[in-house]
DNA sequence: TCCTAAACGCTAACCGTTAGTGCTACGGTC
DNA sequence: GACCGTAGCACTAACGGTTAGCGTTTAGGA
């Protein structure tokens, strides 16, 4: 019961990549739609149950490889050069995952997503999801015990840079756009700037500028 | 085949209603998940092909009235006083919004669509959609033919600062902080007058209570 | 060696949702 | 008032994702 080191780990991450491997080859063989998990299931030789102890859901199988996604926001904060401002690394990081997905090997699968409303719909809430991780590394790269709203805002803010640019006829023109306006937003609300722009809160009074 | 008017459209209206209300009361009654759709629409005494040629999906039974959530949002823009800014009238209808969700007679519901991960999920799907009809309105107000990049951006910025504001401790607090960030992107953003960076209106244009 | 537990399998369902089909009643027209 | 097109609704049956219950194998540790 202690660490379940060794061979079963290795067969147990087998059946999984062999799930994962199998389900886009037959997704982008027939379409995303036109796949049912028992198709999946029986190609890779495995239960159905056995498929979703390995994935939490159908839509999970296309994002497998994808949560690194979390990992690499966070650590676009936690990792960037010891002077670099926070929004410009953000900034860079959303830029190198647009070109990751736009172009590269990874294209099918992305006409594929796109081209599925179930799918489109995953990726957003996933998206959401990370938001909350990425407000906790910007907390914390603030010293802040937790995040506060600043950091929740900015945070969806910065995903919000990534699927509006997606969305975009030209992401890259769009990126920049959007972060200089992520880039203002952050001005009015980082926690060492702000004291000269608000100087109270907590209290009933609330007042812009 | 001219308008469908009279008897027939009140008895569907009729037929409509009932389902809508039979399904919020088990739903409060018993809890989302427990109740199935088989179970409304036998206590509704209709067939389940009829409780869904009304109704889209499970979830757009508790969403019904919220219909207008769009409708308020885009005429937040297009009916406001003649020379009220853009932002501020967003802010003013969001923290409404915030307030009827809050307090009254609702407050069970979002208890219950809080309580419920696929509520939750649908209600953002919801809202994202509706940044889309919000963009379109904040292009129309300023002239554009259709929304640019900043239209969508500050229109899901908009929706954000709902969604942001209704998780947080404090909701209206929170919704003050955020549309600081929101006006903030949205000087450096907008086509007209861009070049003035900031003109802080300091009085009281806001109304509380 | 034996014991525990994890991984896997099978069956059988649950639940939301949809297709197919047909009946009924309303509304407009003659 | 009789006629007809169509909208609303019902019923059966299924599809597809997902899960519960329960049994079997197998690896790792005592």
């Amino acid at each position: 019961m202690t660490e379940p080191s060794g061979r079963r780990e290795r067969k147990k991450a087998a059946t999984r990549q062999k799930i994962a491997d199998t389900a886009l080859r037959l997704f982008l063989e027939r379409g995303y739609d036109a796949v049912g998990i028992r198709d999946v299931a029986a190609e890779a030789d495995v239960a159905v149950t056995t498929l979703f102890s390995h994935f939490a859901s159908k839509e999970a199988l296309v994002f497998d490889q994808d949560e690194n996604f979390e990992r690499r926001l966070t650590r676009a904060v936690t990792d960037r050069p010891p002077h670099e401002p926070l929004i410009p690394a953000l900034r860079r990081e959303i830029l190198a995952l647009l070109r990751h997905c736009a172009s590269e090997a990874a294209a099918p699968i992305w006409r594929m997503i796109d081209g599925s409303p179930a799918l489109r719909e995953y990726e957003k809430s996933m998206m959401t999801r990370h938001a909350e991780s990425l407000a906790a590394a910007i907390a914390a790269d603030l010293g802040l015990p937790r995040p506060t709203t600043a950091c929740r805002t900015i945070a969806r803010f910065t995903v919000d840079a990534y699927s509006l640019a997606r969305e975009a006829a030209d992401p890259e023109t769009a990126l920049d756009e959007i972060f200089r306006m992520v880039e203002a937003a952050w001005e009015v609300a980082r926690p060492d700037t702000a004291s000269r722009a608000f100087a109270h809160h907590g209290s009933g009074a609330q007042d812009v500028g």
